[in-house]
This record gives C-alpha cells, structure tokens and sequence, in this order.
DNA sequence: CTGTTTGCAAACCATTTGCATTGGA
DNA sequence: TCCAATGCAAATGGTTTGCAAACAG
C-alpha cells in the first residue's frame, strides 16, 4: 500500500494523519495472525523505537472506532485486530493457537437465509459469525 | 437438584465433595446469564460471607477440567461459565449485554454436514459454534 | 493558534499464584 | 493421617487513564 492510499484510509475515517498511525495500519495489514495490541506494539516498535504502547492501544482503538479495523477476543480473552472489514469467521488451532481468516460467501449466505426462514424467538439476529476449532494440518 | 445429586456430580468427577463446591455449583446451575467469576462470587456470598474468592475462581477451574462446566469468553474478553455441556450457541444482546443459549440441533447438523461435504484447505475442523449477535425483541 | 495526539507512568481490574491453615476421605 | 481444598494477600498482565509536551490542520 503505498504513501497516498494508506493517507487517504486515516483521514476519510475522520482521524489526523500522524506518523505513528500510518506505521500502525501498515503493521496491521502486513499480519495475517490477528495480533494482539502487545504484538502489534512489538512489531511497530522494531523500526520505530519512540513509539510508545499506550499510543499503541488508543490508536487500534481510534480504528475501531473508525471503522478501518475489527475488534474481537480470542478464546483467551484478548482483544484481537484485523483489518479485513467484510464480516467472515475465524479458524481457531488448538496447536499453534494462531488464528487464520475464514470467508466462504456461500456459507454465509446459506446461513444468513437460514435465520431468515427461521427465526430465533424473541431475538432479532443482526450478525452471524462462526467459530471454528480444531488443527492446521 | 437436591443435596445426593448435586454431591454425585462432584464426586463423579473426581473432585471432593465441599460446601463450597456445593453452593457454587447450585448457583451455576440456577443463573441463565451465563455469569462471570466476580458474578459467581457475589451470587454467592450472599448466603456464604466466609467464602472468598480465590475459591471461586479455583473453583471454577476444577469444574472445567473435570468436564462439568464450559468455559468460553465474551465479546469483552471477560470469562463466561457455563454449566450447560452439550455443544451448543450463544445469543448476544448488543442493548442489555446479556448471552443467552441457543441450541438448534438441526442447525448443528446442517453445519457439522457442511464441513464433511467441503474440507477447509489445510484444516482439519474439530468443533464449530456461532456467535449470534442481534438484539432482544 | 487550538484542539488532537503522543509518551510516559500510574492506575485498573480480572485472574493467578503462594503459602499457611483447614478439612475431607 | 495425608493430601487436597480453602482463605487471604500479593503478584501478574493486558488494558485504560491522566496529564504535560509535541504536533497536525
């Protein structure tokens, strides 16, 4: 993602520009593992000394709040980020304890139709997300 | 449950049978929220002031590792408990914060069917549940 | 300029741990 | 009796908060 375009995500979502933000995203989107904040603050903190972790956590908080990063926990109770908007479910290895990206529009649609025709009684369903446990092989 | 099967419950599991266990036990089994370790503790100590809670929480432990509850984390990374064993979903109110459960066998089969008929890449699936997120009507 | 963001450290809070005491089998 | 369970307090660790200094618009 070069310069412009990484600008143009942070300030469309209403937030200043800072050099910490941009390096933020940019960690961000080159993880596939879903970090943590502690991870992310490691891995930004590399190339970045003076960055410190409290701006770490308001920042990924700040996305959030922006809508450029979903927040979720983990079956350890962390708080987990990722960039990738588009609602989609998560795999869970019992092994590695990584956590990958699952999308699979067909099951989600399949589903989506599932609670149209049946509804939950008493519950108006608004999302469906699913969690998948078990081993990468 | 009266006093012989809820001792049997805890004897079966290979736990010793305390008051403690008793009374923690009893309220697991009578609140439907889903309660975390600090709710436990105050449902508690109600009707038992000497109990602390570190027991809790120790409690609690044993009782997951002797297959007699489930644990699980909510959406704020709090840990839930759960003494209801059969695999099944949780519907989470975005107003009243509440988790409820929600099981629909043919539901599970449809999804258990699905992940026979069409294997995840590299994945070998073990366990699926759905986060239901939507509100109370 | 002015309000926002940052850095740093202290505070928070759910959970875990250590250890002496108690109590179940 | 003997090991496991309890109570209490201290420690842990991820996350939040407060505030002065730095900075973007």
């Amino acid at each position: 993602m070069d310069f412009q375009t990484l600008k143009n995500k942070i300030t469309s979502g209403g937030l200043k520009f800072t050099h910490q933000r941009m390096v933020i995203y940019e960690v961000l989107c080159s993880s596939e593992d879903h970090p943590t904040a502690e991870m992310v603050f490691s891995r930004v903190k590399e190339a970045n000394p003076g960055l410190s972790k409290g701006t770490v956590y308001k920042t990924l908080d700040s996305f959030v709040h922006a809508n450029m990063v979903q927040k979720f926990t983990d079956d350890l109770g962390l708080m987990r980020f990722d960039p990738v908007l588009e609602s989609h479910s998560h795999l869970y290895c019992s092994k590695s304890k990584k956590i990958r990206d699952y999308k699979n529009t067909g099951l989600e649609k399949m589903l989506k139709k599932y609670f149209e025709e049946n509804q939950i009684d008493g519950f108006e369903v608004e999302e469906v997300s699913l969690v998948i446990k078990g081993k990468t092989k």
